[in-house]
DNA sequence: TAACGCTTGTTATAATATAACATTATAACA
DNA sequence: TGTTATAATGTTATATTATAACAAGCGTTA
């Protein structure tokens, strides 16, 4: 498995470390504030290395909490096509990998006449231990 | 089509009112400015009517653009099972109703034992007019 | 070298959203 | 009707999220 990580600029790459130590999606200041002593001190920065990331595909936006996850799916090689599930109670997000649901978006067709270049779906409800 | 007819209170009338004369996706400060002259004056007000006609299912948020539609299906009770189409060259936006689509997310499994209660899905491409 | 593209750093500000609190309206019902 | 509970309102202030604008550095390559 090869690592995009290598072409990344410095500060893309601390965002991105940033992003993979951390258990749950981090919002762009909470990210400001993990990094600020590695030099980088200003919003600008953070969004740029975000744009960056979420544009090749390595992090996620999870775009009703506006927070950012980093892609587990070796295979995504971009950010084209992407699933979470959220719990509504402990806020776990969990990148849905499931070939048949990906399949069957990815294909999916109305009577609009609209191509489909990219979807981004949102599943929210109670996780397993929040539910007992 | 007809809309739905629910009991609500003045601001939220206004606010839905605003919504359902744009032809496109508002934004809450859109919103404000255009409600300005009918007595609503700050955000918290058109935030809390938002919130409910949200909670109503009579308007959706579209989470990747902030914005606010109102929900053209006259099926639709809750706002928990929602599916759009988002132009990426002029922004237009048109809620997905498709039938097989909502039973295939509404019953949608994983792995994970997660109960999913609710979807969000947003698609994004290029409208008819603008693939020509 | 010069021109270019990309990343960086920086200040300032725009845009989106909520906290907190006081007040008023409405609904439910004894 | 009066009483209570709940929902909605109005208001000020502030928190949170995101971008504009500009200057400067660095490596590539023509």
């Amino acid at each position: 498995m090869r690592h995009k990580q290598v072409n990344l600029s410095k500060n893309q790459q601390i965002v991105l470390e940033t992003i993979r130590k951390a258990k749950k999606p981090l919002k762009a200041y909470s990210i400001l504030s993990s990094v600020k002593k590695k030099g980088i001190n200003a919003p600008p920065q953070v969004y740029r290395a975000l744009e960056k990331l979420v544009e090749l595909g390595v992090i996620h936006k999870i775009e009703s909490k506006n927070a950012f996850v980093d892609c587990k799916n070796s295979e995504c090689e971009t950010s084209k096509a992407t699933a979470f599930s959220i719990c509504k109670k402990c806020q776990k997000i969990t990148e849905i990998m499931n070939s048949k649901l990906s399949t069957y978006l990815t294909n999916f067709q109305d009577n609009t006449g609209m191509k489909y270049e990219k979807y981004n779906l949102e599943f929210y409800g109670l996780c397993k231990r929040c539910k007992l």
